[in-house]
DNA sequence: CTGAAAGCGCTAACAA
DNA sequence: TTGTTAGCGCTTTCAG
């Protein structure tokens, strides 16, 4: 490493105090003008770059947001990474990012590596199927605010940035409805997740409001394999009795439109398909299936918002609050029999 | 803040000096086993989390990797940042993201306030069409560690983790000329871009050994609608030459495909289509599109290694070594006439 | 408006 | 094996 150029080198070549540099470089009110303008010309001729780590060791504060995802290559949760990056580097924020896989060790680890960071707050979306919530309150106790995005613990009163997930399950199922299903199969993810009890909750609601029987639900780890699989034993099975299928994510509602397929069902003429997440693929299969677009972006964005305004003005108040954002209904071939 | 706990703190309870603290925590060699027990279970017990943002003041080191991605959201950055981070955090570094959306200015503000995060290196795959790599070299010169990984900087001798663009371009067309085509046309992003400069390479290269014509080229930004509306102008021109179409990513290809099969031509009898970096829906398409899979996770894997090995054991004669990872071919019916 | 001085929490000579 | 001491580079009272 190179010297580097500090404030003190600074001061010293205009002759004033290091503190006095400091100030004028904070653009401190209570500086002249012609000071400010020397300790800028100096700071540009001898290169010198602040060293954050210092000020932040003084400071208490190191303008950096962790965020904690599941997948950090699954294409909501990049891009819920993409917009909290956006407006993190609008505020001057920095990003780190761990991810959990899923497993609530990681997720353990994870956080503690940020708390270690001294991170000023933590975004997390928490892993799957599990309940206990320690590590975060910890964190919480510790006054370091953590807000969650489209997953939450249930008993951590925070605020939270949710997605809609059980109206735009509603109305998707309404939409599959009107089409004329009337016997509904759910492949789930684990249902002690609250994104999937949600939208099951959503899917079933408007069953029975239109006087129609539960949505038969298989839990399966929402493979395009593991749902094609199970698609292909129904039918070998003969225990065939829907004909819509809503899956709760892209890749399951695709296997099971291949394994359909090449059972020999015609979609959407004999089963409703649906999917959920919108990714890329599904614009493209034949035929087309039905989704919801997530904006995991504008998620992401706002969820950073709450949370560095937080930290730059922490209001007690409004801690605790519940946000959910408006899912977009993709509208496909796969459920759409008339047009 | 709630007042955290210090190694002062600790020393304080247990009589001794913060400096012995210290060493205990960090395993020193010379000090007791007693008095390393002593100090861990008196840590627990006071719930200590050491500041690390002090530690890295003193040390001028952070553990700390930057990275800096086109598109955090694109796939295959999104499987780079995977798998740096997967290697981070094996080695207790974090990865701090940062995105240029290909955009030279937000690059150099990334690699800015990277610097002034103090990284102990960064990690970069260059924005799109811009030579002047000074902020890079500056960097460098402060004796950070800039390594490239998929994109580079020509000027800028530094490791570089890149993919065999020319070898499996080459490999690619290799098979398609052997499918019988002989006139091929090319869908590039910016030829001023090394990487698709060195596919093009290959392709021509290939065609070369097979002494056949040099493929006509199109540079576009690669997305489905500029390439399906550039094949439909191609076609309405009567301007149609070609019997291979060799897209530099999959979003191209099938929007080559797309406009190709409403013209009325069959795909592969008529045209042979590929893509690159195999997206999800290349496999689901009518016909499934040939491709390559680029691996990010693994580049992102080894760049990270690379740099991470270098920061803990600066080898100066290692610094500007180039690897090159193979990517897989991905072959399927839209390029494959005969089985 | 500027200077002096203390200290954030830790590490690392050097000394004992 | 442990203690003493200095200081990383910055911010921030308190004085002037």
């Amino acid at each position: 490493m190179a010297k580097q150029t500090t404030i003190h080198d600074i001061a010293k070549a205009l002759g004033i105090n290091s503190s006095t540099v400091s100030r004028a470089l904070n653009d401190h009110p209570r500086v002249s003008i012609k000071t400010k303008q020397k300790v800028f010309e100096m700071a540009k001729e001898m290169n010198y770059q602040p060293n954050v780590l210092a000020a932040n060791l003084r400071t208490k504060r190191s303008n950096t947001l962790g965020i904690v995802v599941p997948h950090i290559s699954r294409a909501f949760f990049s891009n819920v990474i993409a917009g909290v990056e956006e407006y993190a580097q609008q505020k001057g924020f920095n990003v780190i990012i761990a991810q959990s896989k899923d497993m609530l060790e990681r997720e353990r680890k994870s956080v503690q590596t940020l708390m270690n960071s001294r991170v000023d707050g933590i975004l997390i979306s928490p892993a799957l199927g599990n309940e206990d919530a320690q590590h975060i309150q910890e964190v919480i106790d510790r006054k370091t605010p953590v807000f969650f995005f489209d997953r939450h613990y249930k008993n951590i009163e925070t605020t939270r940035v949710l997605m809609d997930d059980q109206q735009i399950s509603a109305a998707l199922a309404s939409n599959i409805i009107q089409q004329g299903a009337k016997r509904f199969l759910v492949l789930s993810g684990d249902l002690k997740t609250s994104i999937y009890q949600n939208r099951l909750q959503g899917i079933n609601n408007m069953l029975a409001d239109y006087e129609l029987p539960e949505a038969m639900v298989q839990e399966t780890n929402l493979t395009y394999e593991s749902s094609s699989a199970l698609i292909e034993q129904i039918v070998q099975e003969g225990s065939f009795e829907f004909d819509a299928v809503m899956a709760m994510n892209d890749m399951a509602a695709l296997g099971a439109q291949e394994a359909l397929k090449k059972a020999g069902f015609t979609i959407p003429d004999q089963v409703l398909i649906s999917g959920f997440s919108n990714e890329m693929f599904s614009r493209f299969s034949s035929p087309p299936i039905t989704t919801v677009d997530q904006n995991g972006d504008k998620l992401g964005y706002m969820a950073a918002k709450k949370i560095i305004d937080f930290i730059e003005d922490p209001d007690p108040i409004a801690v605790e609050e519940t946000s959910t954002l408006k899912s977009e209904l993709i509208l496909r071939k796969s459920s759409q029999r008339y047009q």
